[in-house]
RNA sequence: UUCCAUAAACCGGCCAUCGCUUUCCUUCGGGAAUGAGGAAAGUCCGGACAGCAUAGAGCGUCGCACCGGUGAAUAGCCGGGUCCGCCUUGGCGGAACAGACAGUGCCACAGAAAAUAACCGUCCCGCACCUGCGGGGUAAGGGUGAAAAUGUGGGGUAAGAGCCCACGUCCCGCCACAGUAAUGUUCCGGGAGGGUAAACCUUGCGUGCUGAAAUGCCACGUAAAUCCCUGGUCCUGGUGUCACCGUUUACGGUGUAGCCAGGAGAUGAAUGACUCGUUGAUCGUUCCGUAAGGGACACGGGGAAGGGUAGGCAGAUUGAUCCCCAUGGGUAACCGUGGGGACAGAUAAAUGAUGGCCUCGCUUUCAGCAAUGAGAGCCAGACAGAAUCCGGCUUACCGUUUAUGGUAUUCA
RNA sequence: GGCCCGUUGGUCAAGGGGUUAAGACGCCUCCCUUUCACGGAGGAAUCACGAGUUCGAAUCUCGUACGGGCUA
């Protein structure tokens, strides 16, 4: 049986281009204190789910800090991606993710993880919505 | 024993489940190994390495500044000297410790004056002759200030003054001695007319610039497009096509497109920039005109605006490496020898999440005069995350241990 | 990764060794007015912090903290 909460390196969104064009042109939504941005595109042969994760080091000036959020937020999109997963693989367009941490304090892993859940239910929504 | 300061070392361990990076294996399901620091930080210094086409010299720029050692190093470190400060006579701490007699500038306020000093005072001369006025000498006294022109005593003088003398202080030079040297001590000679070089500067020494987002290769893609500025040929030799002439089919001569080699010159370019030097790209075709000259195309160089890509590999992780033990040299930093051990490599960027247990701590309850014992709670909890790699410096740091110094208390 | 700059009342800021640190807007107090506005007078700065150089530092030098910019 092949595991399935994985986040190995053809999951993650590593193309500085698709990452420019997420940022400028993806649609939003806001669950605070995270930020979830998406785009929908075609330019992959194959319907895929990418996702990365962020945090500005305006608001974390210690790398320590903005390693130990990242990889929070790592964790709970591991543990909670894969309904929306089988989704994107049985659809049409490939999806791109970008989760940003946008409070001011040291985030708690429970809290992230159950508003990380939420984030990622609409964007299901979302990508149900779309033709 | 308590507390404080400084320095050094260490700064959790085990298990389970779910994951990540890299490497290897694979029956492609997966499996095995592997993985943050003393500061990985700040980017304050010094290098390695790479590029800027390229030997070099001078100028400039920038940096450093007692001596010796160490070191890859103009960093740093160790030892010594000089000066300053503190306790006090022996240590501890600090120093951006070349030059103010190369020159320029500045020194507020106060003060006569802040640097070739005459306000008061004092002395001399002239006039007036009851006070005073004018000229000159004088740095002993006054007050101001952060700072006022070598201290004391004597001689000297109209009054004074290193003007002269004696004893001191400081600076410079020479000789001798000690020391590798900085420097110290003694004698002799000369001088003493502030401070500031973390003001400009001078002297000595060093120094090209830019940094892995450097750089090389591969792939993909675009525009071999557009606009602006700018540049320009001769000689020699060889080869050789063609034309003409001589002529015996051979061959020879003359002219000539092209090509090759060499030389000279012009123009532009190359290191932050200048001078020289060096290297080196281009110097072609054609139109109008009698000519001077002008234009077009192509090419070389520089710039503008714009377009495309932003993937992979190398650089790149074992090196002036670090640690431990033994041993030799050295006061030490450090160096040598022998043995053993260790060393991640990402690139939207791995080294994690959850749960449990054990120690270390912290808080607290009970018992006890106390040492301590038993229980409960929190439960590893500081600073902090490699990014080309090294050597230093600086800064941050919970707790434990060790060493040194200080303070307080108890016992002898 | 590399390089450069800044920090002065609440805000924007001048000042680049020398009395008590300009100015504008805002705030507070007082005066003027029946009251408000206008106007007038006054107040509030450890010059980010810690050392050093100097007789004297916002200014010069070094370190620390914070903020900002440039660089494919």
């Amino acid at each position: 049986m092949p595991a399935i909460h994985t986040y190995g390196k053809t999951e993650r969104l590593k193309s500085r281009k698709r990452i420019e064009s997420l940022f400028k042109t993806g649609k939003r939504i806001q669950v605070h204190p995270l930020l979830l941005i998406y785009r929908l595109h075609e330019e992959l042969p194959q319907p895929t789910l990418q996702a990365g994760v962020g945090v500005r080091s305006k608001q974390f000036r210690k790398a320590v800090d903005r390693n130990r959020i990242k990889r929070i937020l790592r964790e709970a999109y591991r543990l909670q991606k894969e309904p929306l997963r089988a989704r994107v693989l049985g659809g049409q367009k490939s999806l791109d993710l970008f989760i940003m941490y946008t409070g001011q304090e040291m985030p708690v892993y429970a809290d992230i993880f159950t508003r990380a859940g939420e984030a990622l239910r609409k964007t299901m929504e979302r990508y149900g919505e779309e033709p």
